[in-house]
DNA sequence: ACTCCTCTTCGACGTTTGTCGAACATCGAA
DNA sequence: TTCGATGTTCGACAAACGTCGAAGAGGAGT
């Protein structure tokens, strides 16, 4: 039954640069914790799953790296046992100038600069 | 349960600029419809709804109306029996400065030249 | 008044989405 | 080999979404 798998059990697929859609990319960025994701990795260069600052299960994260990974925002590689995940800025640039910069530059903008919980 | 509404029904929300959330803009550009409604407003200064080039019934573009409007992306005014819809640029770019520009030109350009219904 | 025209609201329906827990696969280390 | 750590896949589920048709509200024109 064992099939030849060398990867570890689906192959990691990342649309060509010339395959994402804007639409997509849009839907992912919509979502707060895959937002979360996108800033975090734009501020560090590769970084483990586990490794980020959202609150879900490792399930839910991992449903939202696919939805990331599918819609060509990052790419993931394998080390070890452990999936290193990085933003596609190169690529994404390439399909869409300015996209990524601007919507994190307007998110970081637009976020209020602290507001404790219990803010009255 | 007479209600003494002056306009229509409801009386057009909309949010005011500082309450954008650039989330919600994100997932209002994330459908294929609600861009098309966007797409077409960019290139004209106003429009009633019935005229939008997109194929759906009515009551499904006025839900789409809602959600762009309730988004911040457009503004809409009442004009005898029509409903005038407008891009909300101006507020858009003090709140987004770039966004809705960098958006449209990623669609433009990652958009088919033109494919007439029936392509080929 | 009566009739169009324009657009909205109200269910309804099927799909997608975000979430979780349980089970499993893989690698590295003891 | 046996663990432990890291992530994924597989249901399951409720909420949200996109879509429609039917019904209704308001103005304009006859």
């Amino acid at each position: 039954m064992p099939r030849s798998t060398s990867r570890r059990r689906t192959a990691l697929t990342h649309p060509e640069v010339e395959d994402i859609d804007l639409l997509d990319v849009l839907h992912a960025l919509s979502d707060p914790t895959r937002m979360t994701i996108v800033r975090t990795l734009a501020a560090e260069p590769e970084r483990a799953c586990g490794t980020f600052p959202v609150d879900v299960a490792p399930s839910t994260l991992s449903h939202h790296f696919k939805v990331l990974r599918e819609s060509g925002l990052i790419r993931q590689r394998e080390e070890a046992n452990r999936r290193l995940t990085a933003l596609r800025s190169a690529d994404l640039e390439a399909r869409f100038p300015a996209l990524l910069a601007t919507v994190l530059a307007a998110y970081e903008s637009a976020a209020e600069p602290v507001e404790g919980p219990g803010g009255a």
